[in-house]
DNA sequence: ACCAGCTACCTTTTTATACAAGGTAGTATA
DNA sequence: TATACTACCTTGTATAAAAAGGTAGCTGGT
């Protein structure tokens, strides 16, 4: 059985943040290595609301593409954590990603306008 | 066989771009009825490349949602074409993205200024 | 009156990926 | 030592973009 969902505004809402997540994920790392439930609660506090079994893929493919490394740390209240940090093809990676959000910024806004 | 792309910069800008294209449709069709063609020189302008194999799904569907409406109309060069309006319902649909789409740039942008 | 080319519509197939749900295992604490 | 918690990861399902191909109306040249 389909759920049938079709177009509504919570889903389009939320097609709108999947296509920024990457970017944000990379952008929170850039700070400083974090692990999962770092990148989980930023992401939250930015409303970008994403769930385990997305994150968890993600970071596979951005470390497989090589934009990311990890290393074990163990933790003073819990199992050890996957602290990951961006490599140096990460850092270029984002650098051309704030300009391809700087550039889709304006076309989106530009569009917009012209309808005024 | 796979053509196992992985994450590569074309491939993530093209995705910033999907999650904006519903509501880039409707903006465009909000200034004046369009067809296909209208359309796609819209989004083309403002450097948001969709192919015809997108849009015409994407159009049926948000017609099925209630938030578009169509009639033909004959062409003086060519067959008939099928022009787009908003709905009612579509009209408030755009309200609301207008305000999804102004907090989404808020809040990326405020994650985004932790990084300095 | 035909046919080549253009415009316009639409569908089928493939691929990517987000999410829901479920699974494994290390660590702390009562 | 058993329960709760944290952290990792995988599997199955659904959606949707894109590539490619298909149908048909209309125009203009011969």
């Amino acid at each position: 059985m389909s759920l049938e969902e079709g177009i509504n505004l919570e889903n389009t809402k939320a097609q709108m943040r999947k296509g920024l997540l990457e970017y944000c994920i990379l952008s929170v790392i850039s700070r400083q290595k974090a692990y999962a439930s770092d990148i989980l609660a930023a992401l939250k506090k930015a409303d970008l609301l994403v769930v385990e079994g997305t994150l968890y893929p993600l970071l596979s493919r951005l470390k497989n593409a090589g934009l990311l490394n990890y290393h074990w740390q163990e933790s003073k209240s819990g199992p050890p954590r996957k602290y990951y940090e961006l490599t140096v093809s990460g850092r270029n990676m984002l650098k051309q990603l704030d300009d391809t959000w700087k550039n889709l910024q304006s076309s989106i806004n530009a569009l917009l306008k012209t309808r005024l």
